[in-house]
DNA sequence: TATAGACCTTCCAGTTACTGGAATGTCAAT
DNA sequence: ATTGACATTCCAGTAACTGGAAGGTCTATA
């Protein structure tokens, strides 16, 4: 199977593919006497499974981590259980973060909008809004 | 004043306010004799301004181009409210995929947990699921 | 047989907004 | 004279790709 017959069955394109298989996440695969990669269905699963986690916005440090252990036949289960965890609740904390962020965006665009528009240096602009925060 | 007062001031890091620098986000600042920068009190409304536009998550081009607009003397007003608006949109899309993102993991990890932690290759772990999905 | 086009290969550079570190210079105080 | 806290420049690295150049290979068609 060529390189494009795995993105096709991943949704992973060839350059993250080739990508992923230099920095160590995928194996290097078997060669056919033109150069070609010749790529089987255990990289399908293999990619499969990295694509998912990467999806769940899991490192590619973590991937390598969960990759390791089931290359060493110990179920990674657990580990990859704890990092699903840790990053729900890394997700929640970003969730929080940008809320913030939204509520403070939208009072300053409120408070923009009922300034004059071409006042460079005054104090009625909202820059001095936004360098005074 | 050295750039560690103006650091303290602003707080920025030198290293921050030197790579702005060269990123021309702020200007070139006068030397003195020894070489050491000398910025003084404009350097620090421009840097607050950058600092604020930066916690407003505002991208650097961004906020290169309010600065133009500001060194022209126009009034950067009406752009930075439309800046201020688009990234709320963006804020709050990224708001939503992050919501999806966690119930997604909420909901894997409840599931991983009813699954044996020792099962390498078998159809109940938890890498079969982040793979199929 | 020539050639077009659709693949494949490698390698290098760029993205964003910094951060870390090395090597070196300056200044104030003891 | 030396110590310590500053300052300078420059180079490299981060995360996870993406784009592009230069070149090799395969298949089909004129």
């Amino acid at each position: 199977m060529k390189i494009q017959e795995l993105s096709k069955a991943t949704g992973v394109s060839t350059k993250t593919i080739r990508f992923y298989e230099e920095s160590g996440v995928l194996p290097s695969p078997i060669r056919k006497p033109n150069g070609y990669r010749d790529n089987d269905q255990t990289d399908i699963n293999r990619l499969r499974l990295v694509a998912g986690a990467r999806r769940l916005d899991l490192s590619l440090d973590d991937i390598r981590e969960i990759l390791a252990l089931r290359d060493k036949h110990e179920a990674p289960c657990r580990t990859l259980l704890n990092q699903i965890q840790q990053k729900t609740e890394e997700v929640a904390e970003r969730i929080i973060v940008l809320q913030r962020l939204e509520a403070e965006l939208r009072d300053l665009h409120a408070l923009g909008l009922t300034f004059p528009t071409d006042d460079v240096d005054g104090k009625n602009c909202v820059c001095h809004l936004v360098s005074e925060m």
